[in-house]
DNA sequence: CAGTGAGCGAGCTTCCGCTTGACTT
């Protein structure tokens, strides 16, 4: 008989499968969607009910023949895509694809990839849930109506053309980094005196030790010297000493979102590497799966890291644990993220091991005890005023799961008060305490930190915007659409005052801090400001953050049977398209306009704007007499923020630094960045050279040794056909124009020797079998 | 490769969510 066949989302899911099924089936993968919305006209009719078009891709059409002669080969089809909206519309479109009846062709569903559970979901096969389908339809149409409606407004509006985008996901995304940023600038910090007394007395081997207590903090610097002063001569008793137990309970497995949080905070990894080692991992049967928006572990999971603690660290580490998904708009399709096997496993790839590593800690430690601790608090009365002092400290009563792992915070959600809090020494009631010293210090209010790609991910699954197959490269998207950068910020420096009272004396004293620099941190470009706050005053319901949200609702209403989903995309999208169509009507084109002054010289105004090639200033008016200046904006500089003597500073280029070999030396910034322009050619200036400030001595040597360089990796040049023979990192090439094509490995040895029409003929062969590439996208009819 | 900055109009781009691999100057 035939063996059946059945059908899963993942190529790895299918040999796991294949080999707890035996005999029987043979599984395969269908790598996902195997069909989407046509490209043209959307892909929807819109006045036919918004009847979607399906094609397959291109890239997919080689998959789908496989599955079609497989099917037909086979004896029954079991459909076993993933157990969410998105898996039951990959069924769905199987059955459309390969012909098969979604009334009676079989469903299953399981949530962890082990025996138990995949042979009990074999007993229970069911069909194809065409509600859940229509949900799943429903949401993709939705996305393109805004995705493909919303751009081709900016493309309208905005004098820049370099493929602008929006989308129900990425925009809302920018906004959160734009909306950030106007929060950071506008922050005024607030300073107040934080009142800290140094205490001394004998610890429990009757060494003398210091500890520290906190009293009230002092809003201003008079009320703070006030404080010290009235301190003076004083006599400091303890007069309440409260023991309390406390605990800390381990955090939930990984999901994809914790996951990339845990690996950008512990290991600095940004989300798209974290994914990708994830995958190495996954593919090479170490760890489950790594897209998954589920906390639950399989009960075969539990079983093994339970016996894992306990040979490693004793019964007395183990706690069993369930853990609940906070997050409604989870899926659950999957497990938690966990090693397959808890027992010792080797990684060879390093980067790939401190992430195995980050995981299985991450999953043993959910399963094992809370950490015991004992909190002391300690009243301290001083003899000349009301106040009291509060000394605090913290002792380990047991570690629990703090043996193996602790999540880290980010930055927003570590206070003032929770530094690290050591042990105290003991302390008896009425106890006289001698002061050391006490110190009045300034500290100021921060702004909340900028994103980073993980905690901007974390966000967005709070909304419940994207999916954990989304988030990285969501990410991606905005970056590369130039809305949001990514880079480090130094910090400036700031004075803050310190009142010392020592030996009943009261000392000022200013010391100095960094604040405000960051780390690999999201920032929005002007092009992402200005974009938003376009979309946000045409399409304020699309950027609103409970957008999503509430269409989620209507989409579980039609996966539950209750509207139909025409219905509710019809709802929508008449209002919407009427906002289309006004803002394409009567929107003026997106400037981003902001007056910095008037120029001393000419008297004339002083703009800072989008242009066709990006932010810029600007020297009087384009409908003036005479010709307005342009400076463009350096990359960390922004329209919203810029002064008018940075500004003017920008009109200081191009600078001509003198003459070399008789042809000037000019420095500039262009389109590729700053460069030296010398003898018509160029050279492009790095990031340890200012143009502003760089000199004619600094600049000549750069000069020579980029000729020498370029010279180095030339081999041969047709001066008349302007082709060039090039050395580079991947061995010699040809250059032609724009275009690159790689030597034949027999003719590499000799490139030197070769003749024009011998490279002629290299391009036309390489031309006619072109390298094969990823497909690229093409137009479907 | 190293200009530009206004507006027109051809012909192009674009979304989100499932999955992996092949390529590089």
């Amino acid at each position: 008989m035939a063996k059946n066949l059945l059908i899963v989302e993942s190529p790895a899911k299918a040999k796991t499968i294949e080999k707890i099924l035996g005999e029987d089936f043979e599984v395969k993968s269908c790598y996902g969607h195997i069909r989407d919305l046509e490209k043209g006209d959307m892909g929807i009719d819109i006045k036919n009910n918004y009847k979607p078009r399906y094609i397959v891709p291109e890239d997919k059409e080689k998959v789908v023949k496989e599955l079609k002669s497989l099917a037909k080969k086979s004896g029954e089809v079991w459909l076993a895509t993933d157990e969410d909206r998105e898996g039951e519309a990959i069924s769905w479109h199987l059955c459309e694809v390969l012909g098969l009846d979604p009334v009676t062709t079989k469903r299953i569903v399981f949530h962890e990839i082990t025996k138990p559970a995949i042979q009990s979901a074999v007993t229970k096969p069911r069909t194809v849930d065409m509600n859940l389908v229509n949900a799943q339809q429903a949401r993709r149409i939705l996305d393109r109506i805004v995705g493909f409606e919303l751009s081709p407004v900016l493309w309208r509006k905005m004098s820049m053309k370099n493929n602008l985008s929006a989308g129900r996901v990425q925009s809302v995304a920018v906004r959160i980094i734009a909306e950030r940023e106007r929060e950071i600038n506008a922050f005024v910090p607030v300073s107040s005196f934080k009142i800290e007394a140094l205490f001394t007395a004998k610890d429990v081997s009757g060494k003398q030790v210091t500890f520290s207590a906190e009293g009230k903090k002092q809003a201003s610097v008079e009320n703070a010297e006030a404080f010290l002063t009235g301190c003076k001569g004083a006599d400091y008793t303890v007069t309440d000493i409260q023991v309390k137990p406390g605990k800390k309970t381990p955090a939930a497995p990984f999901t994809t979102s914790t996951l990339q949080q845990e690996a950008s905070r512990k290991l600095g990894y940004g989300v798209s590497r974290t994914m990708l080692l994830a995958q190495k991992l996954y593919e090479s049967g170490k760890i489950t799966y790594m897209r998954t928006d589920s906390v639950s572990l399989s009960e075969t999971a539990m079983d093994a890291i339970s016996s894992q603690i306990s040979s490693q660290y004793g019964d007395r580490y183990k706690q069993s644990r369930k853990f609940k998904n906070k997050n409604e708009s989870a899926q659950e399709a999957h497990e938690a993220i966990r090693p397959t096997y808890m027992d010792a496993m080797t990684v060879e790839d390093a980067d790939c091991r401190r992430l195995y590593e980050l995981i299985w800690k991450r999953t043993m430690a959910s399963q094992m005890a809370d950490a015991e601790l004992e909190k002391t608090i300690a009243k301290i009365q001083i003899s000349t005023n009301k106040e009291e002092l509060t000394a605090s400290g913290e002792v380990l009563k047991f570690d629990g799961f703090l043996k193996v792992y602790m999540e880290d915070r980010d930055e927003d959600e570590i206070s003032e008060e929770d530094g690290q809090e050591g042990m105290l020494p003991p302390l008896a009631v009425q106890q006289k305490l001698p002061l050391k010293e006490m110190r009045a210090v300034e500290r100021f209010t921060r702004p909340l930190p900028r994103y980073t790609e993980a905690s901007l991910v974390k966000k967005l699954e709070e909304l419940g915007i994207g999916r954990p197959s989304t988030y990285a490269p969501t990410i991606s998207t905005i970056l590369k659409r130039g809305y949001v950068e990514k880079r480090d910020k130094e910090g400036i420096k700031r004075d803050f005052r310190i009142l010392l009272l020592k030996n009943n004396n009261v000392e000022k004293l200013v010391e100095q801090e960094n604040t405000g620099a960051e780390k690999s941190k999201l920032f929005p470009t002007d092009l992402g400001l200005v974009v938003t706050d376009f979309l946000k005053q045409y399409f304020d319901d699309i950027m609103d953050y409970n957008f999503t949200a509430r269409i989620e609702e209507e989409f579980d209403e039609v996966a539950q049977g209750k509207i139909l989903w025409n219905k509710m995309i019809d709802d929508f999208y008449n209002p919407f398209k009427k906002d289309v169509d006004n803002t394409i009507e009567n929107a003026e084109r997106i400037k981003g306009e902001r007056e910095l002054g008037v120029d001393a010289a000419s008297g004339k105004k002083v703009i800072a704007r989008m242009g066709r090639y990006g932010p810029m200033v600007q020297i009087g008016d384009v409908n003036d007499e005479e010709k307005p200046r342009f400076a463009k904006l350096k990359n960390t500089q922004s329209i919203e923020t810029i002064s008018y003597d940075e500004a003017m500073e920008l009109f200081r280029l191009p600078r001509n630094l003198g003459q070399f070999e008789d042809s000037d030396v000019v420095v500039n910034i262009g389109r590729f960045g700053p460069y030296i322009a010398h003898d018509k050619k160029f050279y492009s200036l790095g990031k340890e050279y200012d143009p502003y400030s760089i000199t004619f001595d600094e600049a000549t040597p750069i000069i020579v040794e980029k000729r020498a360089a370029k010279e180095e990796r030339t081999i041969k040049i047709f001066e008349k056909e302007k082709i060039q023979l090039l050395r580079g990192p991947y061995g010699p090439y040809i250059k032609q124009g724009l275009r690159n094509y790689k030597l034949p490995k027999e003719k590499q040895e000799n490139a030197a020797d070769l003749s024009i029409e011998e490279v002629k003929a290299i391009i036309e062969e390489v031309k006619a079998n072109p390298p094969k590439r990823v497909p690229r996208k093409k137009k479907s009819s």
